[in-house]
RNA sequence: GGUGGGUUGCGCCGAAUGGUAAGGCACCAGUCUUGAAAACUGGGGCUCCGCAAGGGGCUUGCAGGUUCGAGUCCUGCACCCACCGCCA
């Protein structure tokens, strides 16, 4: 969300930054919105003024007098209970047109419509040559027993899966190798709900746009699709102060994607899952630019240290406009190379919103001059699994197919190699 | 699932026979001071109108209702505390 009084002073802005995100919003729609919920508002509130003055002035008047007074408000009343109606009406439309405002895109932002448009700006990594065909990670996991497929959707129905053996102890290595180096940079580790209300994932920017890909439980009990949605909101409603910024977190949390839209896509194997698991890094730092910017690049930074420390090569893409979320500022994916694929696939991403989260939010703080301002909002994959596990078998697989384990993991899997 | 108690402004505490949200602590600014402390004065959330000075509306967990008027009365909900039941 931004604010109205930068929309009123800049609607060019917010139509550009609809063009280059390929948004459909109207801003002059809102802004005549704004305007006719401004003076229905400014008609209610000079009538509730009469009314309190009148009313404040029944306890002094004798009985006769205050009889009539009353009468008389009472049609007042009749009267302002009609213009309310008119009020909340506009006010509805007015705070529904808000919601859909794209945050603006910042001038470094590519032009393209989807991540094909993506533009690469770093590459890290040789990619591995196999004397023999790579296989995919599907049949590699499967063929060591890593991966339950058949049984995971008997039990838990599509995209369903078990991972067993050193395929759960890679998971388990992924995460506490990754967490470890976090913590080790000063980040809160955190263990998040998934289970989240419906003001977070509003907050956030999750709801309305994208309601189809979450899975709702209840009235108002929904499951997230990450951790940015409990760990950015764990603040919600509360002021916070300069001093105690930058919050750092590093969250773990299972996740839940409904993936509506995407049949046809990767419809086999761990790359895309309904169920997942991810360590999250969520920064809310002071409220200006060059801040947010710079945390955003110390974020990409902590991801591609882990991957290059797994040995996996990768690029790291800029998102064009069209493949930004309705908040974000700027965003970065990190892409890990899979040999079976011949493509690098996104592992990570990581992006800023400047106040547009935290307004939603209401996560403010207090400044050394006093004044209230929004926090920024940040926030990184550090890894997700399984994801990442798929990329690693297939980057690390022998021509017998058995797998190598990276030097890193293998302290905590108990093996070099799978075999 | 059930019963009882609770939720007051940006933090902490806390008052208000149905009559229009006291007060204290902490914080910030100013005065004073070599500086600091103390003391004193002022300030505080959201929003609308206005160039400004200023004026208005909203805000007692949330949403409704009764009333000329609700922190206070009624209904529903959320959360916190305690206990009962069920269960890992």
């Amino acid at each position: 969300m931004l604010d109205i009084k930068f929309i009123r002073e800049n609607p060019d802005l917010i139509k550009e930054a609809a063009r280059k995100k390929h948004v459909d919003f109207d801003v002059n729609e809102l802004l005549s919105l704004d305007a006719r919920h401004r003076e229905i508002l400014n008609l209610v509130e000079k009538l509730r003024s009469e009314q309190n003055k009148l009313s404040e002035a029944i306890p002094t008047k004798a009985p006769a007098e205050k009889e009539k007074l009353v009468l008389e408000l009472r049609q007042l009343k009749e009267h302002i209970k009609e213009k309310e109606e008119g009020l909340r009406h506009a006010a509805a439309h007015f705070d529904e047109s808000m919601l859909r405002v794209p945050n603006i895109p910042d001038v470094a932002v590519p032009e393209g419509l989807s991540d094909a448009d993506n533009q690469e700006i770093r590459k890290w990594g040789d990619l591995p040559t196999f004397p023999f065909t790579p296989k995919d990670h599907i049949t590699l996991l499967e063929s060591k027993d890593l991966v339950d497929f058949s049984r995971g959707s008997k039990i838990s129905g599509f995209r369903g899966y078990f991972l067993k053996n050193a395929g759960a102890l890679l998971c388990f290595a992924l995460w506490q190798f990754t967490l470890e180096s976090l913590v080790k940079k000063g980040f809160t580790p955190i263990i998040a709900p998934s289970k989240v209300r419906r003001d977070p994932l509003k907050g956030c920017g999750f709801i309305p746009q994208h309601e189809e890909e979450v899975y709702k439980l209840g009235e108002d009990e929904y499951l997230s699709g990450t951790a940015e949605v409990p760990v950015t909101s764990y603040f919600m409603d509360e002021v916070l102060n300069e001093k105690d910024l930058p919050k750092k977190f590093i969250a773990f949390s299972p996740c839940f994607r409904r993936e509506a839209g995407s049949y046809g896509k990767d419809v086999k194997g761990l790359i895309r899952v309904h169920e997942f698991f991810k360590l999250e890094q969520v920064i809310l730092c002071e409220g200006n630019h060059e801040t947010s910017v710079r945390f955003h690049e110390e974020l990409t930074k902590n991801s591609e240290e882990i991957v290059q420390a797994l040995g996996l090569p990768y690029r790291v893409v800029v998102n064009c406009g069209g493949d930004l979320g309705l908040g974000q500022v700027k965003k970065y994916d990190i892409e890990v190379w899979m040999p079976s694929q011949e493509k690098y696939r996104e592992t990570h991403s990581a992006s800023y919103f400047h106040d547009f989260q935290t307004r939603r939010l209401n996560i403010r703080y207090r400044g050394h001059d006093n004044e209230l301002r929004f926090v920024h909002s940040l926030n990184n994959t550090a890894v997700a699994t399984p994801r990442l596990i798929a990329c690693l078998v297939e980057n690390y697989q022998e021509a017998d197919g058995s797998i190598r384990v990276p030097e890193v993991l293998q302290k905590y899997v108990g093996l070099s190699v799978i075999k």
